[in-house]
RNA sequence: GUCCCCAUAGUUUAAUGGAUAGAACCGUGGUUUCCUAAACCAUUAAUCCGAGUUCGAUUCUCGGUGGGGGCACCA
């Protein structure tokens, strides 16, 4: 563990976890149980410091004692424990909050001390240390085009993935492609009866979407079309040549196309598990959950029952077709059972929308009963749900529905608006750097603009929304970046070169404000990561930046006197580093200039 | 019918049961001989309704209202 003292060894990166553990001590040493004494630290209200602890309160009252002379009692002991030092000022306020305020010998300290994306990065990994996860996101439907719904899985999953390797992680990132499922039926059966060749060879993607949409249109229409079209699939599942060689053609050209807007939003996969690859795994799925009970014939097809279960007594998990066909039920248990003993993981994440929520449920529930029964450890299941976006009418923007904005157009749309402002605002950029200024920004702008809410929420698609360029936005974070390099341009000063032995005081507000929320970093991320909620994070980066501009509005950096000089260049330095760092982490990419 | 999710300034939103509910956009007014004004500073304005639990509720529980979604072979 480090130790507090300054001076001494390293001082604590992540002062929040290392106080509770102190707290805690302090609280247990005075013979009070931890149920009794709520002992979590958490950020403080920037007036009243850095951390607070408010257990006091509710266990003086159960215990009819003041409150204030609990506290007092507890700081007391906490005083006594040799891991803290003068660098921590403990006070009461208020009814009985217990308040922590880092000096400033501290906080430059921590600033001297973690010097670079990799040194964070190195500090940060004790949250998830070792454990494994598979993380699940993306999976489109192979032979669909991405329309603008798409891009929350895409982003929230790039973003997840990223903290968690961060914080420590084994991260398997697994793209499960819907590349096996009914609408293949449809595709095959609108391959076959109404292909124009010559649009399949210009544009494929679009041709291979009016098929569908064709055979979509008319299998609803007509039931034996339908009933051709589940034919087309149950050959295609046996193995048909045929259907197989279409099959594999229609999914080369779609991953294609994906592939270039993954490149664009930066997001890579480790694999490409679609639901195909589980076709030859779903039978010891059917044969070992019927042999344990926990399945069993229902209308024809074969269905999983929870009858301990509120909503599951009566609602079936079905597990395999009454025409015999798998569906995604028996590809996502296969698929469990895959993750689990193939990759030996920890933790399963799937990254879908919040409308999916029953199918994971009974997904989860199921798997719980067949892994116990069958003794196979289970891994943590994390369905993490966002909320849907909707079209202008209320309703889930769909491709289905008709015309929704394809991800692509999206995606130029955004780089085309952030031009425009870039050649506004800095017309002598050479045209290389503009157009590379600009799709960091657009799709920046894009990236975040989903990430930067809680995710729980549905909202409307609405242009202007998503590629704001304005107020909460990437281009703020990065701007207030690019200005940081430009100062150390304007200096001719590297980083590496500061004279750090020679900085021994924080002046100003601003400079101790700013040095405050530096390193309000650590607590920030770990809860980003606990949570699995990028927004935390986003709203900290933006606070930061905030803090930042206030910095550099009021406080000179490139002043005459070098110690002055050398200390704020070394705040400058350090908010690069973990402004640069959060975004990384969120898959945007940073601007040297803007 | 039943189950799940959501409800905060005009708009978009933040707040692991804690201190005076925090921002952004829009509006209004101000800041540049000075490191990038894509910036900074100031200013108006909000917890859907009703009970309950609690020292303390935007947060938890119950009941309403309004919106969205799931519920037999789509994913």
């Amino acid at each position: 563990m480090h130790n507090f003292l300054i001076g001494r060894m390293e001082p604590w990166f992540d002062v929040q976890t290392n106080l509770e553990k102190t707290v805690r001590r302090a609280v247990e040493a005075m013979s009070i149980s931890h149920t009794e004494f709520d002992a979590s630290v958490r950020l403080a209200d920037p007036r009243f410091g850095d951390f607070q602890v408010n257990g006091s309160l509710s266990y003086a009252k159960k215990n009819q004692q003041n409150p204030r002379e609990v506290a007092a009692r507890v700081i007391e002991q906490l005083k006594a424990d040799d891991s803290l030092d003068e660098s921590l000022e403990i006070s009461i306020a208020g009814p009985g909050f217990i308040n922590f305020t880092l000096k400033t010998a501290f906080l430059l300290n921590w600033l001297k001390t973690y010097s670079s994306e990799e040194h964070l990065k190195a500090s940060s990994r004790e949250l998830y240390r070792d454990e494994t996860f598979v993380v699940d996101f993306s999976s489109p439907n192979a032979a669909k085009q991405m329309h603008v719904g798409h891009i929350r899985t895409i982003v929230i999953g790039e973003a997840i993935c990223r903290m968690l390797s961060f914080c420590g992680a084994n991260v398997i990132r697994d793209n499960h492609m819907g590349d096996w499922g009914t609408q293949y039926g449809k595709i095959l059966y609108g391959y076959k009866h109404f292909l124009d060749s010559k649009a399949l060879a210009t544009d494929p993607l679009e041709e291979l979407e009016r098929l569908y949409k064709k055979a979509n249109a008319v299998t609803e229409e007509d039931p034996e079309a339908l009933n051709e079209a589940r034919q087309e699939l149950v050959q295609l599942q046996n193995g048909d040549p045929q259907n197989i060689a279409l099959w594999e053609k229609v999914n080369k050209l779609s991953l294609e196309a994906i592939d270039e807007i993954y490149q664009k939003l930066d997001v890579h996969f480790d694999h490409y598990l679609g639901e195909s690859f589980y076709r030859d795994k779903v039978e010891q799925v059917y044969q070992e959950l019927t042999e344990l009970k926990i399945a069993e014939e229902s209308k024809g097809a074969m269905v999983v029952f929870h009858p301990e279960h509120r909503r599951f007594a009566t609602q079936p998990f079905i597990i395999r077709k009454s025409d015999g066909a798998s569906n995604y039920a028996s590809t996502d248990l296969a698929t469990m059972l895959y993750r689990t003993e193939h990759f030996k993981t920890d933790h399963i994440i799937i990254i879908t929308d919040s409308r999916q929520s029953d199918h994971f449920e009974q997904l989860h529930l199921t798997t719980q009963k067949w892994f116990e029964a069958t003794n196979r450890k289970l891994p943590h299941f994390h369905h993490v749900t966002f909320g849907t976006i909707l079209g202008e009418d209320g309703k889930a923007i769909k491709t289905r529905s008709g015309d929704s904005i394809r991800l692509k157009e999206l995606l130029v749309e955004a780089e085309e608006r952030a031009h425009a402002i870039v050649n506004d605002k800095n017309p002598d950029l050479p045209p290389k750097e503009a157009a590379e200024i600009a799709s960091a920004v657009g799709v920046g702008a894009l990236i975040y603009a989903d990430l930067s809410q809680n995710r729980t929420g549905d909202y409307v698609f609405a242009w202007d929304k998503l590629l704001s360029l304005e107020g909460n936005t990437a281009p703020y974070l990065l701007y207030a970046a690019a200005r940081i390099h430009s100062i150390f341009r304007k200096a001719g000063i590297d980083a590496s070169s500061l004279p750090l032995e020679e900085i021994t005081e924080l002046e100003t507000p601003e400079e101790q404000n700013l040095a405050r929320k530096l390193i309000a970093f650590v607590s920030n991320l770990n809860q980003t990561a606990t949570s699995l909620r990028p927004h935390i994070l986003c709203t900290y980066l933006y606070e930061l930046a905030g803090v930042f501009s206030s910095f550099y509005n009021n406080n000179k950096v490139l002043v005459n006197d070098n110690e002055i000089k050398a200390r704020r260049l070394l705040l400058c330095h350090r908010t690069l580093i973990i402004l640069e760092t959060g975004l990384h982490l969120l898959s945007i990419r940073t601007l040297k200039r803007m």
